[in-house]
RNA sequence: GGCGGCGUAGCCAAGUGGACUAAGGCGACGGAUUGCAAAUCCGUUAUUCGUGGGUUCAAAUCCCACCGCCGCCUCCA
């Protein structure tokens, strides 16, 4: 099966092949672990998570590596502030290795619980500091890079592509250019490849610097991705992602550097996740890891339980589904309200799974037709507002109950909502003590003792126990 | 100020020239059912796609103008 997906490059939806195939190559933007991943962050990782299982469901083999940044990302513009890491090891009173590993540790417990597949490669920035040493002596030796007080920078007038991924020219980004540039870069554009360490104050995090110039420093935020996804996906990579705002910045650097070391086009595919955002009366815009004003998985999740919902997993999976609902080249504005949309209709989805579940043998085959449908909307770009609509097609389907069950779980390979492990939540009373109650109660409603039976309903509701009058029998379940 | 995007039912959201007499979900309403509910099932819920023009045999889909919203231009998913 083909797939057609948007190349941020091309600005259009073409079929893509990769270069080797099976294998798709995938680059994924990750975290900086200097503080949690918001619900804006994870939104990113959601879309990323479709890609791979979309690509599996195309026949692909995926080998995505994911980067985590521990080092060189600061927290100012143009190439000066602090870096992040440290600033969080001071706020917290750790080290750097101590946050790093538990915001590391926050983040791959956050897509857990999205359900969101681990890469094939986890690279941390620390490690690979000589694999970015050498691509920075490699731009020196090409003479793409100049030196001034603070470090070693990449000359954007030396590559004649550059911006070409956001569609700027560098005449465009002069003239728009707002902040005055870092004293000593030739242009706006240029960015450090390399920070030299303040002479005055001493860095947590310091390696001794490349190019054989004395004293020590730091790689620049862009390098530590065009240098590991390098070393771990070869000289042409076939999908390159991340979120929508790394386009103008880092993305376009990265080409730069990558390129620019290479002598050769570098990633054949760029895509790119629409941005999570909220309402006006709620903050507005969209969420800044930066401010520390920003809305986790976990208080999420939270909020849902007090809303009635069952188990942090179904919050989080409805989570995951409330993203769905939205293509992911579309902005999507988070309110409780839709969230909560999004919950009611997850618990919906539960009870038809369940209930089908129960006329399952294992040996249905899925409805191609429903099937069908459901991965031609996922192959083309990604499309999974549409793919849900297919899926909730074929729940009300004219079909043997295990062969719908058979068709979902097999959307489920790229739905991610964890249909095969959808369970009822535990009990809260013994199955038995329900029993006796129920009998109680149909013998008060044979003798129309109403008020009797409508308590014993009311306190079972209580217990998560919601109970069916069906002709002539009660039947009882879980809330 | 420059660049980009969006505006589809009460809400979220697909569709981007003819199969649209516009998916799907949430919500609401009506019916069946019930002692009453809940759940379930059936049905209803945009003659219309921000507004006004235009192009076309044909427009939610293309063009122009206007109104409104959002993002980027600063670290950022």
């Amino acid at each position: 099966m083909t797939i057609k997906l948007y190349n941020t490059m091309t600005r259009s939806v073409d079929e893509f092949h990769p270069l080797h195939p099976p294998v798709v190559s995938l680059y994924t933007c990750g975290p900086t672990v200097y503080n949690y991943a918001h619900i804006g962050n994870l939104r990113t990782y959601v879309f990323e998570d479709i890609l791979v299982r979309a690509l599996k469901l195309a026949g692909y083999q995926v080998n995505r590596v994911m980067n985590v940044t521990d080092v060189g990302h600061l927290v100012s513009d143009a190439d000066s502030g602090e870096d992040k890491m440290e600033k969080g090891a001071r706020r917290e009173g750790k080290t750097i290795q101590e946050i790093a590993r538990s915001y590391y540790d926050a983040f791959v417990a956050d897509m857990n619980r999205l359900n969101l597949l681990p890469p094939e490669q986890w690279c941390w920035a620390t490690d690979e500091i000589d694999t970015q040493k050498a691509q920075v002596e490699a731009l020196a030796e090409k003479g793409f890079t100049y030196v001034i007080e603070d470090g070693i920078y990449f000359d954007t007038s030396k590559f004649p592509d550059y911006g070409k991924l956001s569609g700027q020219n560098l005449e465009d980004l002069k003239a728009g250019a707002r902040i005055e540039p870092a004293a000593g870069k030739k242009n706006p554009t240029d960015f450090a490849v390399w920070k030299f360490s303040p002479k005055n104050e001493q860095r947590l995090m310091e390696w001794p610097n490349p190019c054989g110039i004395e004293g020590k420093g730091f790689p620049g935020w862009h390098i530590e991705c065009s240098a590991m996804a390098i070393k771990y996906l070869g000289e042409t990579l076939d999908i390159h992602c991340g979120g929508i705002d790394h386009v103008k910045v880092h993305h376009t650097n990265e080409i730069a550097q990558a390129e620019g070391a290479l002598g050769h086009p570098w990633c054949r595919w760029w895509m790119h996740g629409e941005f999570l955002t909220m309402p006006k009366d709620d903050g507005g815009g969209k969420m800044s890891k930066s401010s520390g004003e920003f809305l986790t998985l976990a208080v999420l999740i939270r909020n849902l339980l007090q809303r009635g919902v069952s188990s942090e997993t179904d919050a989080a999976l409805s989570y995951r589904y409330f993203l769905l609902n939205a293509h992911y080249r579309q902005q999507l504005t988070f309110t409780w309200d839709g969230l909560e949309a999004a919950a009611n209709a997850y618990k919906n989805l539960k009870r038809a799974v369940l209930e089908l579940r129960a006329s399952y043998t294992g040996g249905e085959t899925p409805l191609a037709d429903h099937e069908n449908k459901f991965n031609e909307a996922v192959l083309d770009d990604l499309n999974m507002p549409r793919a849900l609509a297919a899926m909730w097609t074929v729940i009300k389907a004219d079909a043997p109950a295990g062969e719908i069950y058979a068709t979902l779980l097999k959307m489920d390979e790229v739905l991610g909502l964890g249909m095969a492990e959808m369970e009822e939540e535990a009990l809260a009373i013994d199955p038995a003590e329900i029993e006796k109650l129920l009998e109680e109660r149909t013998a008060a409603r044979q003798e129309k003792n109403f008020a009797r039976a409508d308590e014993i309903r009311d306190q079972l509701a209580e217990q998560g126990i919601e109970i069916m009058d069906a002709a002539g029998k009660t039947t009882w379940r879980r809330l």
